[in-house]
DNA sequence: TATGAATGAGTATTCATTCAT
DNA sequence: CATGAATGAATACTCATTCAT
């Protein structure tokens, strides 16, 4: 049988995140991905080590295209560091407005998975992160953010608060206009709660 | 009954505390957690209706507390909404510096079990954050705290970023001075990172 | 504790026969039959020996009492051959509708129990079953019944009919009123289905 | 398909009516019907639901076969209704003769299977019951069967009395040749046993 | 490449039985 | 005798992975 144009490796990518979203990565099951891909139950196996590695693949697709993006900003020698800093988080939220799945599954998945395979997760990660930092150093230098703060700790900080955000804008996108998240988080980051 | 002394259940739980931690949930076995427990396999069904119950009486025990120490804060007539605030991270970081397996099943579970078991969940966890979001509306009554900001967005916001840093603190301590963070938390939330 | 007159073995013999009744003794529980007998779970083993052990002593006692009758009837000097198989048939049917759930554990565990348990059943049953064939040769001798039939063949065909009637009676009393059973197997054993 | 030839699915069937016949179904092990069918565990879930659809298909197949062999002697117009009884009777013990093991699973499985799974089990039993209802209407209709005897009384004493003589000669072939428990049950239905 | 029937290791849970009190 | 908390052996069922075709 010739399978028309078929790429049988994004289906089964794309098939997974909506299941991995739904059932979790432990419920899901590799017979209902290959079902819902239109593939055969063996043929994940062509494309993908095992079930952890479709996991791995699906993160590696995401942070592979935010440190892509983020690297286009980073380049950017019009923006200020401000800017940039609206911009990254603009375009967290681009990315998982447009794939929610996605979202549900790097909020609930990514830290087990980073717990058990550290070696092998992708290095698109620490690389997205770590040019999120170099955005951060270069406002400090330039006299514009707060030396007050340890940027590892701030990385986690903004980064923890924008994923539980996502977390539960994901479950209830009626009640957490994507907007307004974005707006507040830009907000807070800039200004904390405190008046004046 | 045949063993004089000790407290079986609380045996247990901090037995599953520390196994859940380790192994994660799926991964740990309940013949591991009795092993450890001292007691036997069968005895954890004496007490806990099933594996799922031990992580719902885990996180009962662990907002039971929360709770009621937030509602002393908030109790503390003397104290101005902004040391609410402080007080709040204090206590959150305290119990989890005092617990770090509690925190890292905390980080790992709570989200996976809540999604699961959407009914069951103990109480204590919305009435604490209910509780967190009195104070911070008193803090915006008494004109000391932005009104730009959604409390819903607000909590969920500072609920992950102080998670998203206990679980790396949880998994290197050594690299993450609690107190560092804690201050940095403070003065994150109250002033952003921008200068003036 | 003093308990007043309880006789906790009648107790939980009785509890046992409704439990094994409606649960069969697969799926019977100990803990069950304590909790209806008003006896804690471990009494239950002060006395018998274990799950079987009870269901030997209900047909124990089940197949004493018929014995018991029978011979009553097979000592009576003043009835015929036949009116002894109707009395014989009278006592069974009598027995089981007094003890309604009697027959359903009866013609449920029997069997079973027979074939995992040969040494141990009680000998009462074969007593019973040869006490019936004293009947019939005795009528076989007065030339009342036919001699083409096999005891022992007789003995099991008659003994499956009743135990399968009682059965149905026991499940669905409603449409198997038992005096038409009773009269029915009666004239069957004696005439057959065919006219003349 | 890994396996050139063999129909597990039959493979495992036959393996479990033995498995079934020697051990009980509640003693019976999947592992030991998968090993006496050649096959992995697993395996018998890829052809049946659980355990106890096992049991409920081995019904199938009997009570399938019994009523469609029903059905041919009933259509039989050369035959008068004594020798349609006479051929139910042989079409009984033929089959629980060529299958011993099946009779034996028959008498001290079904009942209980029927009990706890009313739903379910299969619909050829009650057609072949049905089936036999018919053929003894007719005898009655010609005039050459009793009419004393209600039916459905009738169909459980003499099922009850064939099935408990095939447990006994299922488990005891030696001293109860078949022709001879054959002879005697047409004998007995016919004549009953007081003579004339 | 693609398939899907076959595999078998792995584990939560049950419950008859025990025994310290 | 009476208790019931504690025990731990026993097993049906799942599902990621394989491999003959």
């Amino acid at each position: 049988m010739r399978t028309r144009e078929g790429n049988k490796e994004k289906d089964i990518l794309e098939s997974a995140i909506k299941v991995f979203a739904e059932q979790g990565f432990h419920k899901a099951k590799i017979a209902k991905i290959a079902e819902i891909a239109g593939v055969a139950t063996g043929s994940v196996y062509v494309y993908f080590k095992n079930k952890e590695d479709i996991l791995l693949k699906i993160f590696d697709q995401l942070w592979g295209k935010l440190y892509s993006e983020l690297s286009t900003i980073q380049n950017s020698s019009d923006m200020s560091s401000i800017e940039k800093v609206d911009a990254m988080i603009d375009l967290l939220f681009d990315v998982f407005t447009e794939n929610p799945s996605t979202a549900v599954v790097f909020v609930n998945e990514q830290n087990q998975l980073m717990r058990s395979n550290q070696t092998q997760f992708t290095h698109y990660y620490e690389k997205f992160l770590d040019q999120g930092m170099v955005v951060l150093q270069e406002g400090v230098n330039a006299g514009l953010f707060s030396i007050a703060v340890d940027e590892q700790i701030f990385r986690h900080f903004i980064f923890g608060a924008i994923r539980n955000l996502l977390h539960h804008w994901a479950e209830d996108p009626q009640n957490f206009p994507l907007n307004k998240i974005r707006q507040n988080v830009k907000f807070l980051i800039k200004h904390g709660i405190l008046l004046k």
